[in-house]
DNA sequence: CTTATACATTCCTATATGGGAATGAGTCAA
DNA sequence: TTGACTCATTCCCATATAGGAATGTATAAG
C-alpha cells in the first residue's frame, strides 16, 4: 500500500524551466533580435503550428516574449530582459569558476 | 480515436533541465563554493534524504556536481564551470538587452 | 456573404519524473 | 560479528506536459 504523493511542482510560471524545452530555446535563438510570426517559425523550424504556439504561450506566460497583432499575423519577439534573471543566477558562480581557472593555471605552472 | 503521441523529450542528461528544478537549484546554491555531504544538505534545506539523493544524481549526471567519498560520508561540490554552458548561452541574448537599455535610457532622454 | 488565411485552443494519449516508503549496500564502532 | 550510520536504489503513485488531431476565432480578400 502506498500512500498518495505530491509530484512534481508546477513550474510553467518560471523562467529557467521555460527555457528547459532544446525547442523553446530554438525559437528563442530564431527571435534573437528578429521580429517573427508563427507561420515563420513553424516553418524554420519544422514544427507544427499549434505545437509552436502552444511553445510561444509557455513562452509569453514567464515574460521571455511579447506579442504584437499585425493583421491576420501576430508577430513575437524575445524579452531579453527575462533572460537575465537566469545569466545573473548563473553568475553566482561564476566567482567559483573563475576561481577554478586561476587554480587549473597554477597548478599548470607549478609542474614546469 | 487518436493516434500514438511521442510525449515530451528525455531531458535528463542537459543542464538546461537540471536546474529547471528549484529544489536542484537550492542544492547548488546551498553547495556553492562549499563541500557537503548528503545528510548536511538534507537538514539544511528540510528535504528526506532519498529525494536529497535522487537531485545530486541528476545533478551529477550533467556534470554539475562532483562527489567525494569519505569514509561513510559522501561529499559533494558544485562544478561551477557546467553552469558556463548556460551563462554563455543567455549572454548570446546580452546583446539585446543592453541594446534595449540604451533604447529606454535614450527614450528617457528624449522626454526631458 | 463566402472563402481562405493565420493563429489559438481544446481534447486526448503517452511519457517523464518528483515524492514517499521501504530496502539495499557500504563503512565504522564495539 | 553485530549494530548503528550514511547513502543509494527501487517500487509505486500522481501530476505536469509535449505532441497529434481537430476545431474555434479573427482578419483579409473576393
Amino acid at each position: 500500500m502506498y500512500k498518495t504523493s505530491v509530484a512534481r511542482a508546477t513550474t510553467t510560471s518560471d523562467p529557467f524551466n521555460a527555457i528547459a524545452e532544446p525547442r523553446r530555446r530554438h525559437i528563442l535563438e530564431l527571435l534573437a533580435g528578429e521580429e517573427r510570426s508563427v507561420g515563420d517559425i513553424a516553418t524554420a523550424l519544422e514544427m507544427e503550428q499549434p505545437s509552436v504556439s502552444k511553445h510561444l504561450q509557455v513562452l509569453r506566460s514567464v515574460g521571455l516574449v511579447t506579442l504584437r497583432h499585425h493583421g491576420r499575423r501576430t508577430m513575437y519577439r524575445t524579452n531579453p530582459e527575462a533572460l537575465r534573471t537566469i545569466h545573473d543566477w548563473c553568475g553566482m558562480f561564476s566567482q567559483y569558476w573563475r576561481g577554478q581557472l586561476r587554480r587549473i593555471k597554477a597548478h599548470a605552472e607549478d609542474k614546469r
